[in-house]
DNA sequence: GCTTTGACTGGAA
DNA sequence: GTTCCAGCCAAAG
């Protein structure tokens, strides 16, 4: 079984599900997305992700600081959907000491011994 | 295989 | 406080 090696590539894939686990009510920055993802210089690949891998809680991403870094209109929606959720705005940031949430690391099941 | 592209980041002005 | 610049890295064309 050959196959097109992952139609989408791993960098894509691991950053999608590094923001999926992100809980309601908390937010993460790019930086801190693209460590957890295993790609720490990678903060700008992380705005492609949430473009091309749809059903992503994008307005939970946000850049260094707490800052919104959409541009346009988007990024007083992404307030707006971040407030929805619980979290409050410190003037146009988010106090990320209270609401960055924070990655755990990849567990490999906890009931198999081996590591 | 080279060039362009990004919702970035941190530091300097 | 804000704005601008250069650096970084992988994917897509």
């Amino acid at each position: 079984m050959k196959r097109p090696p992952t139609p989408k590539p791993p960098l894509t894939l691991a950053i999608a599900a590094v923001i999926r686990r992100i809980p309601r009510g908390r937010v993460s920055t790019y930086g801190a997305v693209a460590e957890a993802a295993g790609y720490p210089r990678c903060a700008r690949h992380v705005s492609k992700v949430l473009n091309q891998v749809p059903g992503l809680p994008w307005q939970r991403v946000l850049g260094s600081g707490g800052r919104i870094s959409l541009p346009g209109e988007y990024g007083f929606e992404q307030r707006f959907l971040l407030e929805a959720e619980g979290v409050r705005f410190k003037g146009r940031r988010v106090d990320l000491a209270r609401y960055e949430h924070c990655f755990l690391r990849k567990r490999r099941k906890p009931s198999s011994g081996k590591r």
